[in-house]
DNA sequence: CTTGCAACATGACAATAGTCAAGTTGAAGC
DNA sequence: GCTTCAACTTGACTATTGTCATGTTGCAAG
């Protein structure tokens, strides 16, 4: 079912490219591929893990409901990421439920497989921490920006994390719709709003889901200047 | 060096409990036993990890310096919880400090004997997943609290977990000084104050360090309620 | 093409939390 | 016992954010 384009995106993966290819075929030859259409759920919340989902294509989110029914987003993986390591090996509950916010393709690799895989090659269990303490960083980078820094400097960094170079100035796509930036930033969508009209004082323009940086130094700046001196 | 108690709690952890005995003994006779005193400095934030930690005695804080200088506490552990699993194993920089915040005992795993234990037994890398995932878990929960409660309930739900008894009404030592108990709820030591002052309308009563919680159940109410609803 | 809807923007207001300043208080050191 | 200091509390004020209401816009189904 699987397209050899998927299996190369599926072989960059966080996840897999630091394994060896003769194990990388075995997991790929027995990963169930599936397609999800937006806004379909792929795992919930208290469901019992039974795999490792790698991202191929599209978008995908990762939330919490509290018991009143309000949303935290806790993540939002793309191409080449993956998810659901810890759990799946584990046979516990999912802490979080899983979601396609576009179309997207995503493999599963059954857990059963990827620990029989362990017991004959513990160099899978390194991969496998890997992956987890990425997690466990961007976490951590979270907890720091909600705690430190205000909203508009959160949107700063993310629009930065969009613009990998270095150069001056740099137009970007936002990836996915303003609502669920706002959910991941920890903002309600108003929030957003009147922080990108805030970013324009430091020379950001937004039109429609297209941003205008015209310089990603001063951007910076803003982004981690302390909040009590802006 | 180790204290025969020492061990067993060492034995108790996390890390360690459903580890074979002959693996955990082999462990406990290569590690490092260290006392630290309050406010001494464990480990820092981009220095490499050789070793995972596990607390014996006392509290140990983990927390990020944002380059502005803001402290922002990610986690609090004491007796029998480790932390430093998935940064040991990979050789890579710490994402966080580490500082003893009262007097307390620490036992440190050298990684590279993990690693090689691993190497022959591959339900050692389940462990250490177990321990991984559990932070993993709390990080979540505590994203989902900064972004879903208010200030007074997050502080509801921190007395609520220091009164593990389903009891109608108990009374807690909070565990560690205001200050540090603000910084890991995500807001300054005044709001704090605030929000005890709050929740004398749901029945509690702080007098120092000691809590008297009238009744349980109204307090989880006020905890879970929807902040808009309040 | 038009209707309808969801995403988005904006203004007014309320709630919440941070800042600054001025006390208290309790414990450690002299 | 006295001094001193840091932790803590409280009040007044400000800033930020959420809430509610209203209006615009672009896309998609008919």
């Amino acid at each position: 079912m699987a397209h050899e384009a998927q299996k190369a995106i599926a072989r960059q993966s966080l996840l897999l490219k630091s394994l060896p290819n003769q194990h990388v075929d075995t997991l790929l030859s027995h990963a169930i591929w599936r397609s999800y259409d937006r806004g379909e759920t792929i795992f919930l919340q208290e469901e019992e893990a039974k795999a490792v989902h790698v991202v191929l294509a599209g978008w995908v989110k990762l939330f919490r409901m509290s018991p009143t029914g309000a949303e935290a987003v806790v993540s939002v993986f793309t191409r080449g990421e993956s998810f659901g390591e810890a759990v799946a090996l584990r046979n516990v509950p999912y802490p979080v439920s899983a979601e396609a916010v576009s179309a997207c393709e995503v493999m599963h690799i059954p857990s059963p497989l990827l620990l029989s895989l362990m017991k004959e090659d513990p160099e899978i269990g390194v991969s496998i921490l890997a992956s987890t303490f990425t997690h466990l960083h961007s976490l951590v980078a979270q907890l720091e920006q909600l705690k430190a820094q205000t909203g508009a400097q959160r949107v700063a960094e993310f629009l930065l994390n969009l613009c990998d170079t270095a150069d001056d100035g740099c137009e970007v796509e936002l990836p996915y719709d303003k609502m669920l930036i706002a959910g991941r930033l920890g903002m309600k969508p108003e929030s957003l709003s009147r922080a990108f009209s805030r970013l324009k004082a430091v020379g950001v323009k937004i039109n429609r889901n297209h941003a205008v940086i015209s310089n990603i130094e001063r951007l910076r700046d803003y982004a981690e200047a302390d909040p009590s001196e802006k």
